[in-house]
DNA sequence: AGAGTAGGCGCC
DNA sequence: AAAGGGCGCCTACTCT
């Protein structure tokens, strides 16, 4: 069953649709207006479960959760309407922006619910019988309804931890918001050591500085000056370092984003173009190592991490179908026999070398790489080769289920750097379609843990985490085994090619020590 | 003053 | 160890 459902304001016009989208009860649409909106989706949820349609997860769902409502299902139709858009090269502008700000809720523009059923039938035509597409459409619209509950719930976030860890690099907090003590004495320093004043934030008055002492520099990154024997080099870098803290996760970020013990980004689905999440405000997605050592759970849970090891190999594995990769990909870790068939057993040349492919790498050593993984592995990498050579025709790729690249803009037919688009529509088949197998994961999982008392509290490309009772761990641990095999059973059938989760369950999302051996990389 | 760009860093 | 793809966010600086 499902139901399309269009608020306006408080009430709401609820449709009741067959299978094929079409108005059930035929000459009388079984059409409802109800002036009470989060009960009657939560009487329809409770008896009938359907696939809710409706326009924008982001800007009604939220509403259903602050009264206390989820769903399990909903077809999200500005999402697929703009995977079908860039199927079709049909130009719309990227469509509304999501609402970012979860539980404010204006009024809503008057919507049309003839119009937003026309578009629905539009969608499901447009799909028709394509299952991986159908799969695309299921996936991303349950990714809208995961990120909103992501975002209502927040991640477990002990603001006293931070702020310990802030004044032990930083100092005490100053109370006008000036520059923190620590910083303060190493701008004195710096300048010090260059014997004049120096602001180490402005790029150019540190290559000046350099330049007086007959240093020459054409950039001060961190990785161009590391070995440059002269005593601001060490301070400089030690600035970088307690400064970006301090302006992008510190207290002013912990005012603005931690509420409660919780940490609320707002996640956007389907906003990167291979289809991962992205991000607004508090740096969601990028979650600093040394700040994960606050994502604490709360007294009597725990986390249960899991991270897909090694993804976009073994979903290049998969797509290729090349039985030596496939081999590899069926393994714990595919880069130990990719060496031992290319590269004499030595796993790091391996592991540059499928990198390599996987991004389209340019330097010398990673050509000669190339050739040796070609030779052993000719299907899997023709299918990047392939994705990079029609990039560099101007074409458009797609990844596995069917979401297409954006074309290239119009200008880049006389200006554009072919190369360069090679390697995005390269790297894109590969990137879009791990995305896609993640995104099944979670929607997976997310059934699973249905009416648990776990909840899912993070999702980043190729990792989920749940916080849930300590009694649930095992078995939470067990869902997500088990939700990364229907992902892949999902999208490529009975494949050899593993998808390992490397499962922690620990109260601290920061994992302090460093894992003795194999796999600290994310790839 | 506000918008836009570049440099820098860090996440996958 | 870096490289090659995708992002977001901060500061400095320039343009309007």
């Amino acid at each position: 069953m499902k139901v399309l459902l269009v608020p306006q304001g408080n009430r709401a016009v609820l449709i009741r649709l067959d299978e094929d989208g079409s108005p059930s009860g035929g000459s009388s649409p079984a059409e409802e207006v109800t002036d009470d909106l989060v009960g009657s989706v939560a009487a329809i949820e409770r008896e009938h479960a359907p696939r809710w349609v409706w326009e924008d997860t982001s800007r009604i769902y939220p509403r259903l959760l602050d009264g206390g409502v989820r769903v399990r299902r909903c077809h999200d139709l500005a999402l697929v309407d703009a995977i079908l858009a860039m199927r079709t090269g049909r130009t719309t502008v990227p469509s509304t922006p999501a609402d970012l700000r979860p539980g404010l809720f204006d009024a809503d523009p008057q919507a049309d619910p003839v119009a937003v059923l026309a578009d629905y039938r539009r969608q499901n035509e447009e799909i028709g019988d394509d299952r991986a597409l159908q799969l695309l459409a299921a996936a991303e619209s349950a990714g809208s309804l995961a990120a909103a509950e992501m975002t209502f719930d927040g991640l477990p976030f002990s603001a006293a931890a931070h702020r310990r860890h802030l004044d032990a690099m930083l100092g005490a907090r100053p109370v006008d918001g000036s520059t923190p003590p620590a910083l303060v004495k190493l701008e004195n320093e710096i300048s010090s050591a260059f014997g004049r004043r120096v602001n180490p934030g402005s790029p150019a008055e540190v290559v000046a500085a350099f330049a007086r002492a007959g240093i020459e520099l054409t950039s001060t990154r961190a990785h161009m000056i590391r070995d440059i024997d002269h005593p601001a080099v060490p301070l400089l870098l030690r600035h970088r370092d307690l400064s970006k803290l301090h302006s992008t996760n510190g207290w002013a970020w912990l005012d603005a984003w931690v509420r409660g013990d919780r940490f609320r980004p707002v996640y956007v689905p389907g906003a990167v173009v291979s289809g991962r999440w992205a991000s607004r405000g508090g740096g969601g997605l990028q979650i600093p190592k040394p700040l994960r050592a606050s994502v604490i759970a709360d007294p009597g849970h725990t986390f249960v991490a899991a991270d897909a090891g090694q993804l976009e190999p073994r979903i290049l594995a998969a797509m290729s179908g090349d039985p030596r990769m496939v081999a590899a990909a069926g393994t714990a870790d595919l880069y130990a026999p990719v060496a031992a068939e290319s590269f004499d057993g030595d796993r790091a040349r391996a592991k540059v070398a499928v990198l390599g492919v996987l991004y389209g790498a340019t330097s010398g050593e990673a050509r000669s790489l190339l050739t040796r993984l070609r030779a052993r592995f000719p299907e899997a990498v023709a299918v990047v080769e392939e994705a990079a050579r029609a990039g560099e025709r101007g074409e458009v790729v797609r990844s596995w289920l069917g979401r297409a690249c954006p074309p290239p803009p119009p200008q880049w037919w006389s200006t554009g750097d072919a190369h360069a688009r090679g390697r995005f529509t390269r790297n894109f088949v590969v990137q879009a379609t791990a995305a896609e197998w993640a995104l099944c994961l979670l929607a997976d999982l997310r059934g699973r843990l249905w009416s648990s008392r776990s909840e899912l509290v993070f999702f980043q490309h190729d990792e989920v985490v749940v916080h849930c009772p300590l009694d649930d761990a095992p078995w939470v641990a067990e869902a997500v085994a088990a939700a990364a095999d229907s992902a892949t059973r999902l999208m490529f059938g009975d494949t050899a090619v593993r998808f390992p989760m490397e499962t922690r369950i620990d109260r601290f999302y920061g994992a302090p020590a460093a894992e003795p051996d194999v796999e600290s990389e994310s790839d």
